[in-house]
DNA sequence: GTCTATAATTGGATAGAC
DNA sequence: GTCTATCCAATTATAGAC
């Protein structure tokens, strides 16, 4: 029942949390290379040896960090996914609705100091600029089932576009949101002086929703040049098209 | 006269140019901190002191990599910008022909196989990702003139739209842009199987620069729900509301 | 569960012969 | 300019006392 909150509330927290919340800090800040496990501990005011005795490695470590917030921000992803299609009553939901859907919650989590979220959500655009194969896996088994669920919904609100097509623009948008999420003051280059600093978070989202949703739902590149969009045969190319329009949507959701 | 290419080309280069090629492949590959100078001279074969020797220091070294490609790509920028003004004779440009000036010639240095460009554009895609002050203001410098210049014609192009709106836009652009760039092959999350394979760079470009122009142009976020574009108060805000509409473009752009 | 002490490795950088 | 040999700092990880 308790809420449970994870930032670095007063002091006393047991050493497993204080070291989750420290390594969030500084990971997020040098990365996960050049923030040592001493910095780490020295910030977090633990022994060095507590993180191998609580977590095993410093890569488990990062695990653990991923697994506390992204299982509730998914979690919030699909049920918001799932309030709009109650709403609808099986016919597709909008891009605008489905966008929203999907990175509100990333907002109102970049947005929450209180409970360290804003820290987090940069470690994720990090994390997403990352090569290893072991931050590349945790994302990806992290976001398999949330990726689809949205893919789908797009799929059924936007009929006309190519399976393929449609898996570009949302890695187009994931991009966006995740060079704006990782924060890396990369503004600077552009935006140079007064704006970066007055911005909210909010702000931000009320910004890069129209300028995604235009993305998405943009003329289809092979259309010839102007402003027509070709219905033509894509319709008939792309997979599950007898598919349930009905209600069962919360079932199967694990053939990726 | 003679072309002097970047690659591989064979074996023997200039010890030099060796350590910047492979340099260019390992960071590239694994990053500016996870790469070894070790590993990096290993695989020029070359010695490790000749790094110092010739460079002085590792972030000497990321230093002058970047400057051997930057400069060229910039400068081909600039070269379609300028072109697109000579034929414009003093209208505003179109934004979709902005974008190609600015994205187009990334995008064939990524296709550029053979002089190594692919590799140096993953390398900037993940400089974009990267927080340390050395890292930053190296591409900031870089990128100060071309952005100021782009966002200038970006102005004229879309005279309704605020400044700051503007930038923000140009910086989700560029986030769409590096995150497809860097190649962390982060398409598996989405287009699961067969896309991430089948696709050339050039087609790429063809499906993104029709998002981009379609986010950038999309209406403005305050001007209620609908599609309809509010042209309202933003026109008289805005600064340089005086300046030259002629040719005199390639005067004057150090200011920032 | 927490601590000290230390192992084991790896990193960037340099000195000095050739 | 290139090489060997080495220094020195910093890292992750572990062993073992408390």
């Amino acid at each position: 029942m308790h809420p449970k909150k994870y930032p670095p509330s007063g002091d006393s927290l047991n050493t497993r949390e204080r070291i989750l919340n420290s390594a969030e800090v500084l990971f997020a800040e040098h990365g996960f290379e050049r923030a040592s496990l001493r910095a780490l501990t020295a910030a977090a005011q633990v022994n060095l040896a507590a993180v191998h005795y609580h977590f095993g490695s410093k890569v488990a470590l990062i695990r653990a960090i991923f697994e506390r917030r992204l299982a509730p921000l998914n979690a919030e992803r699909l049920g918001e996914l799932d309030a709009l299609e109650d709403a609808a009553r099986g016919r597709p939901l909008t891009p605008a609705g489905i966008i929203e859907a999907f990175f509100g919650p990333v907002l109102r989590m970049s947005m929450n100091l209180e409970s360290g979220g804003h820290r987090f959500i940069r470690l994720l655009g990090r994390a997403h600029a990352e090569s290893r194969p072991v931050i590349r896996e945790l994302l990806e088994s992290a976001y398999v089932e949330v990726v689809e669920r949205f893919r789908a919904a797009l799929y059924r609100a936007l009929p006309q576009m190519p399976e393929k097509e449609l898996a570009w623009r949302m890695h187009f948008m994931l991009g966006a949101m995740s060079y704006v999420i990782a924060g890396t003051d990369a503004v600077q280059l552009i935006a140079s002086y007064e704006v970066r600093k007055s911005e909210h978070p909010e702000s931000v989202m009320k910004r890069i929703v129209p300028f995604l949703v235009a993305g998405l739902t943009a003329p289809l590149p092979d259309a010839g040049t102007a402003k027509t969009r070709r219905i033509e045969p894509q319709i008939r190319t792309r997979g599950e098209p007898r598919s349930a329009r009905g209600a069962e949507r919360r079932i199967e959701r694990k053939a990726a």
